[in-house]
DNA sequence: CTGTTAGCGCATTCAC
DNA sequence: GTGAATGCGCTAACAG
């Protein structure tokens, strides 16, 4: 179904074809209604590969993820999704399982599609080979989820969320808080929560807290039993994820420990699951739609004026609380 | 940076540059050297739309999913891109919502991407306008989870299954079953899961079971909490789904109903998460990344040969289960 | 072994 | 308002 058959079948050329669906109104109503009923009729559709080649625009954001496996960064793409829709894009999403090497071939596999922008949530964009070649090819780009001074980013200020969850444990009463995180070195939002923890800590005049770094997700109910079992065992743990947090309430489980009576634990992210656990997870929540969406805003002003978007154009959605069920105040003791 | 910017660089002709990348064997190894050199230094990536247009073939996969906020639909994609890969295609996923129209607009923007294969997961393949023109674009296909004779499929026996599970409650003591599903009608995988707890129900001497349909996730717990407060409450819950199941203890919890001492709980899908959750999901498995797998497999050879699956080609991976400690033996009452 | 060239399907001048 | 013609970047004959 190519457009020259379209053309022919209606009698017209296909630059009238091609018009009836990139510019209506060039085309007398009579003409363009036969074109469009021959169209409908060979189910005609334009060949984006073609398109995208004339064009030189694929109008398609790419958007590289570590991983659709974590609900967080699965539920962003349901905002960038909606989005692009309403401006005409769609997205190719690109998976690199944290992987560094593959955040770069993504960018350079997606950059051979013709993407018109991307949206990015990689490890660290400090140390990014990705983010250097994207910039160089100049293709307007967001990251999510990451916050750096050089780039555009759309985040919450995961620092300051953290502190925050902090002095609400304070609050209810929790002195000794310990914080779960995966390896620090691997991601800078994992570095700015640790900050915000620190920085919390001792806003409340609190001494430093204890940190627990479980490399891999795999052996996290294993290594917290173990942290658990510890002498002075805090009454408070606050995950650096909610995955994590579900884990640790496993954790606390398998060793008897009830939460939040025994352990109070609360996680990041605000995945769309934590209402609906036993006990519902108490969480810093990132509006995951919401930051989705402006990145693509961000993106579409950006595509539209046909250059790459600057670091000040970064924008910090406001993080909120849901307190659930599984922190509460700390044991009597 | 386009072929001919490579080959003036490198002082030869495209087509030399083009066999340095596709058939290297045909260029002198000096000459493919220094191509090769001049492309690194230069960047070049060949142009995905020019390549796809040229050869009429795009080396892409379409996966058309309902969702990725269920992580059962996040966790096959990742076979599908891992084979793809092994077979030198990439993937590009497409969400549906569980909405018909837009399974039909998903083909229909993938077939006009000139992807060479297609796996999809409908809601139901009976009353799909999507699969019709598929087929009648001979485009190669094939469906995961969902089963049927006119179609190439992957999936578990869903019927088998749930018959099985059955059979392991009334094995532990539970006499009175009920089934939790999403709205019956809206799919065909609810609708051979209930065939299997109808059967399943049969084969013990069982008289059939109640069926609870939730048609809105959002309003599950509450419509459970009903349920569960009505006559006669069974002393064990068969869950469509994992989503269903993980909201069917949080009810019961809600209740006062321990889970799995005054109810049992099983599930269906058998995703990562159900053994981290507390108590850890009792759940039928179904291999997610080896449905992935086997379809990219399947379709691999149909794109090869060149022609699309039969519905004989189907396959029929082998179901697990995973216990848990959401069921138990019945309350003593 | 390497170069020349046609054309994939389309949008876009430029004529008319 | 419509048509003819050009070329986007690439691969695959074909010629040498």
């Amino acid at each position: 179904m190519s457009i020259e058959a379209v053309a022919r079948e209606a009698g017209v050329s296909v630059a009238t074809v091609s018009r009836v669906f990139n510019a209506p109104d060039l085309v007398r109503p009579p003409t363009r209604e036969k074109v469009e009923k021959v169209a409908l009729r060979l189910g005609y559709r334009a060949n984006a590969s073609a398109q995208t080649l004339r064009t030189q625009r694929s109008k398609v954001i790419g958007v590289v993820l570590p991983t659709l496996l974590n609900p967080v960064f699965a539920e962003c793409p349901e905002g960038i999704a909606a989005t692009a829709a309403e401006h005409g894009y769609s997205i190719i999403p690109v998976t690199t399982s944290y992987r560094l090497a593959d955040e770069e071939a993504a960018v350079a596999r997606l950059a051979a599609r013709s993407v018109d922008g991307m949206v990015l949530v990689v490890a660290n964009p400090a140390a990014s080979p990705a983010l250097k070649r994207l910039r160089a090819a100049k293709v307007p780009y967001v990251l999510a989820y990451n916050r750096h001074a050089k780039h555009p980013c759309v985040s919450v200020d995961h620092e300051a969320a953290v502190a925050d969850v902090v002095h609400r444990l304070v609050a209810r009463g929790h002195r000794r808080i310990a914080m779960v995180s995966g390896q620090l070195s691997a991601s800078d939002r994992a570095q700015q929560r640790h900050r915000g923890f620190v920085r919390g800590l001792g806003e409340c005049g609190l001494s430093a807290g204890t940190l627990l770094e479980v490399p891999f997700m795999e052996h996290a109910v294993q290594h917290l039993t173990e942290f658990l079992r510890g002498p002075a065992r805090p009454t408070a743990l606050f995950c650096s994820n909610d995955l994590l947090a579900i884990r640790t309430v496993r954790a606390a489980w398998q060793m008897g420990l009830r939460v939040p009576a025994d352990l109070s634990v609360v996680g990041f992210d605000g995945i769309e699951l934590g209402p609906d656990l036993t006990p519902s997870l108490g969480t810093v929540v990132q509006p995951n739609r919401e930051i989705g969406i402006q990145c693509v805003r961000l993106l579409a002003g950006a595509m539209a004026a046909g250059r790459p978007l600057v670091p000040k154009a970064s924008l910090t959605p406001d993080h909120s609380f849901r307190d659930g069920e599984s922190p509460g105040p700390p044991p009597a003791s």
